[in-house]
DNA sequence: GTCTATACCAGGATAGAC
DNA sequence: GTCTATCCTGGTATAGAC
């Protein structure tokens, strides 16, 4: 069963992660949901409001996600390789890219719990990765700086991959970008 | 001399690289050089005129100086360093970041030419960052990987840099993150 | 919790004078 | 090439009935 609330937060965060933050407007939503305006509101007062729903919904589920890397994956190289794929699978869903990635772009925007909130989800991964980093032998003074560099590298690689795909469906020759450039970084790395 | 067409486009690609296409609007402009908003339609007809005068003028401007890392660097490696220096010299002023890297944010906002200039820019960069590679003496079979991963690196590293920007001017012990992430991947790649 | 109706302002753009 | 005046549309948000 999922709540109204649930299904605005779904839709807002797919037109955030196709379209930017100041890209989509509640009309989208009213349209896409069949429910008015003023119905949105109620949920979420403001669109700043919605915002911070969307990035704290966003982060429990990417840890949600993640976990799930760290749980399946045995070894710390293949548990880089299935985290890139979190990344890889985001993007095949629509060319969605990251949404703290959109929001790290569109910080302007947003109101200053968000870019925390934002800064802080990056400093989750990073350590995180560097942990896996550790596990693979890394020594520690390079965990850091490397784990930056993946996670870099990752948010890069949506934005590449966006970039390629416009020209309509035609996705060309370099089939995944994301895959791609996170093998690139983890034979690279370890 | 400095034309008034110039002093816009200058005012537009600063507002791009800090606010995103869709966190500007001619007014912004309008205030920002003391003149009419009609007068900005003078000099381009849509906001979608803009955009394609900006990344034509934006790919121009990164060629030149490229050509002077180029120019001045001696050594594919320094060559890649100074390159990296580019992307953390735009971040330096003001917080900016790739003018490409917001149109791929913003691609659906924007008209096919500018989405596929927008994507011609990363192939110059992939090709010019594989060239250098292949002077280094990384093999012919992973240049091309390896020059999206670097540039993948370098596009993420700015959305890093931004988003731990955000807390006011509080840079934090990580000073740039551009040139750490930078400097992470050559030592890898090469 | 959802609706109708509406207020308010801002964004993109045009007409036409100077 | 720049201005004043203006238009239309859409975005954000509120009031108040059901």
């Amino acid at each position: 069963m999922t709540t109204t609330a649930d299904r605005i937060l779904d839709s807002a965060q797919t037109l955030v992660q196709v379209r930017g933050y100041n890209g989509f407007s509640y009309a989208d939503i009213s349209a896409e949901l069949s429910i008015t305006k003023p119905s949105i509101h109620h949920h979420f007062p403001t669109k700043a409001a919605l915002a911070e729903a969307l990035i704290a919904r966003y982060r429990e589920r990417f840890a949600v996600a993640r976990k799930e890397v760290d749980d399946d994956a045995a070894g710390a190289r293949q548990r880089l390789v299935g985290y890139a794929g979190l990344y890889a699978e985001t993007f095949a869903q629509g060319g969605r890219i990251c949404l703290c990635g959109v929001f790290a772009v569109d910080a302007e925007s947003l109101p200053v719990q968000v870019r925390q909130a934002t800064d802080a989800f990056f400093a989750d991964q990073r350590h995180w990765v560097a942990g896996v980093l550790a596990e693979a032998g890394v020594p520690a003074t390079r965990t850091g700086p490397a784990a930056e560099a993946y996670l870099a590298s990752l948010e890069g690689a949506l934005l590449l991959a966006r970039a390629h795909g416009q020209p309509d469906g035609a996705a060309g020759p370099d089939r995944d970008v994301v895959r791609s450039v996170a093998a690139t970084l983890v034979d690279a790395l370890l």
